[in-house]
DNA sequence: GTAGATGCAAAGTATTTGCGACAAG
DNA sequence: CTTGTCGCAAATACTTTGCATCTAC
């Protein structure tokens, strides 16, 4: 947990209002890949007169500020979460839901291979992996 | 060229109308991924009477039935390719758009080790890498 | 002949935006 | 103060659906 949200605001010039302040807070403190509809649920326990349409424009702003990440998993609403110093890809339960975050340098670097391969600087790149958990 | 989408709804016994036929002959003879508008436009130079309804019931059905698949890149529309034995990434060219198809066994080996690191068999995966030309 | 497909327009979702009121720096 | 933000509701973009009609098998 290095920096807050709220710090990364501040460093990064974006003004912080009290509804910035509260849609920070809660995404700092989850856990999870909320989307938009979530993430309003749960600002909206904090301060119930924040409209969604200011979380879809603060997800936007900080998104684009480099604090959030969007996720747009297959066949959802986009979700959102923190990014951090540590990059991660995710593995998500087909059944459940649920999602697990994982780092592969190889894979990484193999990508990294393949852009240049055709001549490319990679600059982004999104993997998931859709799985069932085994019986076994 | 193997086998034309045409023949694959034989295949698979899914019912041939026209309008199946004329969207089938399309993206068949498609070499780019395009996206249900792009679909649309370009059915309808053939029939004029088709009606963008048709095409998204379509492409859907033909997904369930596996013969297209849909890829829903970074902030644009879903886009959708025909599906053939050989598997593939793909490399997108953040300036321009432009897709390129690519296959690395080693990623796609490391993949299902992940996945079963954690517990998981693999059912699909996504994996798309944005990328800018090199100046050299 | 009948189940399923089509066209149309209306209804859903998810997200964005115009605007007057309001608040941060 | 002034510029940017907020809440609201209306607008937009993409996709799905109800229904009456039509068509492949």
């Amino acid at each position: 947990m290095s920096e807050t949200i709220e710090q990364k605001c501040i460093a990064k010039g974006v003004k912080l209002t009290d509804q910035r302040k509260i849609i920070a807070k809660v995404m700092s403190e989850a856990n999870d890949h909320p989307n938009v509809d979530e993430l309003y649920n749960r600002v909206s326990k904090i301060d119930s007169k924040i409209s969604i349409a200011t979380v879809y424009r603060t997800v936007k702003l900080f998104e684009e500020s480099g604090i959030l990440t969007k996720h747009e998993f297959k066949g959802g609403k986009a979700r959102y979460e923190e990014l951090n110093e540590s990059h991660h890809d995710h593995l998500i339960d087909v059944k459940s839901g649920e999602i697990i975050e994982f780092v592969d340098e190889e894979i990484e670097k193999l990508q990294k291979k393949v852009a240049e391969k055709y001549g490319y600087d990679l600059v982004d790149h999104k993997l998931e992996l859709y799985g069932v958990k085994k019986k076994s």
